[in-house]
DNA sequence: ACGCACGGGTTCATTGAATGAACCAAGGGC
DNA sequence: GCCCTTGGTTCATTCAATGAACCCGTGCGT
């Protein structure tokens, strides 16, 4: 993002922040990553990105060291992006984002997505916690990801919307040749 | 940001929040209208952003509905913008972006500004809530802003930096006039 | 051995948005 | 009448996003 060539605002933490994960995309990138996407043809698919800016922000971010770039089969090379430990600690912003748009932006448009706590099956709340189990702040590990009311339009077809039609947990990496 | 002509993932309410509050500069203006910020020209001197991408901005967010444009004199006609109900529940993900930064994009420096219970004076958690109290998320009208060990550089005169430098609330419109 | 498909990119021309300086207009103060 | 402040708009330039085309290493069918 570089806020100008940005030295006014260096210093503060959500400018530093938003300079990294607030570029165009990079959130939904991050999203598909908790969701267990990790290849970048999948990313590719279902994110619908130009080519050039997907690989410009695995890039950063893996710099950034909140993707892991990791070989995951040698012949043919073979590589996966999976959430490094500071990557997963963006959930909570993530969720925050995601349930205001829930509750703001989406206009009475059904949910395509449910996230349910996995020891209990109860929606999370808003606050992204679980009412039921009185648990503050759900870890995504514990996430069920579910098809909601609206799930995805019938025209997309690829992999990983398809995959994500069943539901799922939080980072396990999605299925996709089945 | 208009994700292409954007129709792909047009019912997701991630995208479609990023839509909205995802922009450059958009999320800064946020955290001044919290801090209390509520002037044009207080924007414009404290973030350092360009005039016409201020005034866009701030359209935006105005038609959103998650800031108010109104009158507050009305000779000579001054406006000020100030966050709705709908603007103040972006708090938990400001909030949530803002402190990942402190724990990971902030490369050990020292952080500008703290955030306090001001019920106790006790700072707020990582995840916004106050261990003191035990209350899980306090809301914004309940947090003292207090400047941090490395507060704004000595080069930064304008009056919200300098309103800053004392304690005060977060939503009470600042006294820039002072 | 040959050709083709696939995964994971890069390059490049075109479009569109951000930047920053300049300009504008209404009102007040002197 | 003149200049200052507030809250803008306009415009030329720069920079990033888009999308199509191309590339390369590998495996696979024949």
């Amino acid at each position: 993002m570089a806020l100008k060539k940005g030295y006014a605002m260096q210093d503060c933490s959500l400018a530093r922040t938003l300079e990294l994960v607030g570029e165009r995309w990079t959130m939904l990138v991050i999203r598909d990553a908790f969701y267990g996407v990790r290849r970048y043809s999948d990313f590719l698919a279902h994110l619908d990105i130009p080519r050039a800016v997907l690989s410009g922000r695995l890039r950063t971010l893996t710099e950034a060291g909140v993707l892991d770039k990791r070989r995951y089969a040698d012949s043919p090379p073979r590589d996966e992006y999976v959430l490094t430990d500071k990557g997963r600690q963006l959930w909570p912003a993530l969720y925050a984002l995601l349930s205001w748009g829930e509750a703001h932006a989406l206009g009475s448009q059904p949910a395509r997505r449910i996230y349910a706590h996995a020891a209990c099956g109860r929606r999370l709340s808003p606050g992204g916690g679980c009412e039921e189990c009185g648990v503050g702040a759900v870890p995504p590990e514990d996430i069920e990801l579910h098809p909601g009311p609206g799930a995805d339009h019938p025209d997309r077809q690829d992999p990983v919307s398809r995959a994500l039609l069943t539901p799922h947990r939080l980072l396990v990496p999605l299925e996709t040749s089945v």
